[in-house]
DNA sequence: ACGCGTATTAGACATAGTCCAAAAATTAAT
DNA sequence: ATTAATTTTTGGACTATGTCTAATACGCGT
């Protein structure tokens, strides 16, 4: 999933292709969430989505996100000790994470490598590796 | 710093050394922190503390735990939604989290090398490089 | 011992996120 | 179409982590 749908229809066969009924509120968040690449936060969608009037609820973009989320819709970044992030690029990569701004942006994985970690405690498997450039306005 | 004080004394000049004032409470909360390696939150830092009685505010755990960190004697762990961890353990290491049990494994830093990634953006200066690898329970 | 700057405290407050039971909307069956 | 069963949505109450404030207590130099 990294980027390109843009039309109702278009989001809404996309939402079928990943086995969730395309509903109202669903496609108007997923419409807001892929519009462009960037990292909003579950308030953010919500305000995105209501910019106008209110037409969908708190609850609704929460369940929304978490069902997105298990999906593989999108994916959540944990850089921010406040809020949660989602990623509606669920390509590999890593971000940088402005600690002054919590402006978020992406590090393509390809290019990146990492050696040398150990071995994963037994009878665990991976879920995911993230990396976090932490950055702040140089001196 | 990499754990070894135990005696109120020591940790007593531990804090003085880092240029702050050891208060009854700081040590406290120092001893519990340093007493061995784990990720406490702070409800779990609060809740060792006052094992016996209750002696120490959650204000002051807070402001003692910021202080802390400014001070460069731990380290904040984001990588759960809910909560943040404190890291006792300041030298250059990664972490091991396992989704489904919320457990934090140290990965010690020598041997781990990251290749390929990107200049950071112009006037930014790193702040710090996290690696988090989720864990969960083999298939 | 005295006085002053620093630290601690209880509790009110803020905020992100969850939960629930009812209403609405979709889908299916007749 | 009408009804029935299922899935979604919703407002609002609720929880949990963390912050703030104003009053009190402490620690230290003189």
């Amino acid at each position: 999933m990294s980027l390109e749908p843009s039309t109702r229809e278009s989001v809404a066969q996309m939402l079928r292709a990943h086995g969730i009924t395309p509903t109202h509120q669903r496609i108007e968040i997923a419409l807001v969430m892929f519009e462009k690449r960037w990292h909003p936060s579950a308030e953010q969608i919500l305000a995105a989505v209501n910019v106008r009037y209110a037409e969908t609820s708190k609850a609704t973009v929460y369940n929304t996100l978490k069902l997105f989320l298990d999906k593989g819709l999108v994916r959540e970044l944990i850089v921010d000790p406040n809020k949660v992030f989602y990623d509606s690029n669920t390509d590999v990569h890593h971000h940088f994470y402005d600690v002054s701004t919590g402006e978020i942006t992406d590090i393509p994985a390809d290019g990146v490598r990492i050696d040398g970690l150990p071995p994963l405690p037994a009878g665990m498997v991976t879920a995911g590796i993230d990396i976090i450039v932490r950055t702040r306005p140089g001196l």
